[in-house]
RNA sequence: GACGCCGUGCCCGAGUUGGUAAAGGGGGAAGUCUGCAAAACUUUUAAUAAUGGUUCAAAUCCGUUCGGCGUCUCCA
């Protein structure tokens, strides 16, 4: 494995104290990291594929540089109102309502097809995936403990967090900095159908569910559902324990989502539970917000029959994270010609290396391009800089090719493991040539040697016809000096 | 209204704890190659939103203006 080499040198930007910071680990050489995941209510969106795929780069990354990560990424299953102003229901059973399937069935179905899709981008699995509904025994404990400590209260079968009593203790909204009277102050639809709660700014960590409600449990305070802000208290205390390193999840879970869970953390223990916040930004469409409520999104299939996954991934990662990122083919295009071109670099390497030419110098530094590459990651997970170096590092494999340069057999070795490691492992790409099924390659093995026959003879016409008829087909021969390539369109 | 973020060439996109010539990709142009075409390779092209200020030095810090976006409702 990598030595952790460049630890003092490993930069995180930590929204809590909006700095870059030098990354300390609680334990050393390990990682605890806790990702809000998907409310599986709905089919995910390429928004929802952005944020995951992001946060799987820097899990990859640790991993990269020799750090053990427990990896924990929760699915909501549960709890998660629709509409404050209506009691009833909450996303997963509205939905299952419409499909006329149970709420389980329902999350069941959608959290197999965010696998599904998260697999085909390459996005690794986490360590551990809890889910909302398999905690509510962890999640009612806490809310007695919470009420014990006077943080809560009860108020006909509900349970809300006392923030009054919260801020007279502590500061609320550290992360994202916000006032909250004063944000309050200015929204008048924080002040509507607020009946239940001491005050307007309280968050609900048990609802009262009514019969309609089909997702419910029996709890102290009756029969109920826990409040969503709960479930990743909960879950990171459990399997992360009280203060743990990273926690990530998309810029909009920032407030209140993550402040209200640090409010929790802090009522319950006193202690601010996790070192480093890490929020990407989001995906948008036309200048908007990718958003399930808005309606605006695009759905991964819709756009992987034209692309692959891996130019969708290489895509998104050619933008820093924390840089919102708008969706558009014409830049999609533009990334797949060029993921193709670093592609072709590898297998051009090859070439190189049956040449087998054998120098006593390198005229390129590898050292230094290679420490290039750790650089641009350990600033921050800075992909779009890393990629611009395999880049760089495509264009010395031409200059190898032309023998403007020359590398030793050390040299061009070190390349190839820096190049190939930090492309699939870092980056989670894949070096994939697309291939036919044989019989299909034999056919076109067939109509190549004709067509070669009658370019030798120089019969463009029959030559040409066959190659204007394949391309029909989405076959595109490609002649070069002594052989033609295929290029499946 | 409160709290934030962003504005870099034709397009995408690094650089924003101030400091050598403002990465990289796509596109355009020219060339090499070539029956033609394509591909590939090489070279080249062009930018710090506007306006003040701080400084020996500003894309980077501060002010103002214009434009875009996010959160405060459920969100990745």
């Amino acid at each position: 494995m990598h030595k952790i080499t460049t630890k003092e040198t490993f930069k995180i930007y930590n929204t809590l104290s909006r700095k870059k910071e030098v990354f300390m680990p609680i334990i050393s050489g390990h990682v605890g990291m806790y990702v809000c995941g998907a409310t599986v209510y709905n089919d995910v969106h390429l928004g929802n594929c952005r944020t995951f795929i992001s946060l799987d780069l820097i899990v990859r990354y640790f991993r990269y540089l020799g750090y053990k990560v427990r990896y924990v990424r929760n699915i909501t299953d549960v709890g998660h109102l629709e509409d404050e102003t209506n009691d009833s229901y909450d996303k997963i059973t509205k939905k299952a309502l419409i499909e006329r399937i149970e709420p389980m069935e329902l999350a069941q179905k959608y959290t197999y097809y965010l696998h599904s899709i998260l697999d085909k981008f390459n996005a690794l699995s986490p360590n551990i995936e809890p889910s909302a509904s398999g905690h509510i025994i962890e999640q009612i404990e806490i809310i007695k403990m919470l009420i014990k400590k006077g943080f809560a209260y009860e108020i006909d079968g509900s349970v809300y967090l006392d923030l009054n009593t919260y801020i007279y203790r502590y500061k609320y909204g550290i992360l994202s900095r916000s006032n909250i009277e004063k944000t309050l102050e200015g929204n008048s639809r924080c002040l509507k159908n607020r009946r239940q709660k001491r005050n307007t700014k309280d968050f609900s960590l048990w609802k009262k569910a009514d019969d309609a409600h089909i997702m419910q449990w029996m709890s102290p305070w009756g029969r109920g559902f826990p409040g969503w802000h709960l479930e990743c208290t909960t879950m990171s205390l459990k399997y992360l324990g009280d203060v743990f390193d990273v926690h990530a999840g998309g810029i909009d879970l920032k407030f209140p989502h993550h402040d209200c869970e640090i409010a929790q953390s802090i009522s319950l223990h006193g202690k601010i539970p996790v070192h480093y916040w890490i929020h990407t930004n989001l995906l948008t469409l036309n200048g908007e917000k990718m958003s399930k409520s808005i309606g605006n999104t695009i759905f991964p299939f819709d756009i992987l029959t034209k692309f692959s996954s891996d130019v969708i991934r290489f895509f998104i990662l050619q933008t820093h994270y924390r840089k919102i990122l708008d969706f558009s083919s014409k830049a999609l295009v533009s990334a797949k010609i060029g993921y193709n071109r670093l592609i072709e670099s590898f297998l051009t390497l090859e070439v190189i290396f049956r040449r087998n030419i054998k120098v006593s110098t390198s005229t390129l530094n590898i050292i230094t391009w290679k420490q290039k590459c750790y650089d641009a990651m350990n600033d921050d997970f800075n992909s779009p800089r890393l990629i611009a170096h395999l880049f760089e590092a495509m264009h010395c494999i031409h200059s190898l090719l032309e023998g403007d340069e020359y590398l030793t057999y050390y040299d061009l070795k070190l390349l190839e493991n820096t190049m190939k490691s930090f492309f699939l492992e870092v980056l989670g790409l894949k070096i994939k040539i697309k291939k036919q099924t044989s019989k299909v390659e034999e056919l076109l093995k067939f109509l190549i040697e004709i067509r070669s026959k009658a370019r030798k003879e120089k019969n463009w016409v029959i030559s040409d016809n066959i190659r204007k008829d394949l391309f029909k087909i989405g076959y595109n021969l490609l002649d070069n000096e002594n052989e033609t390539k295929v290029e499946v369109i």
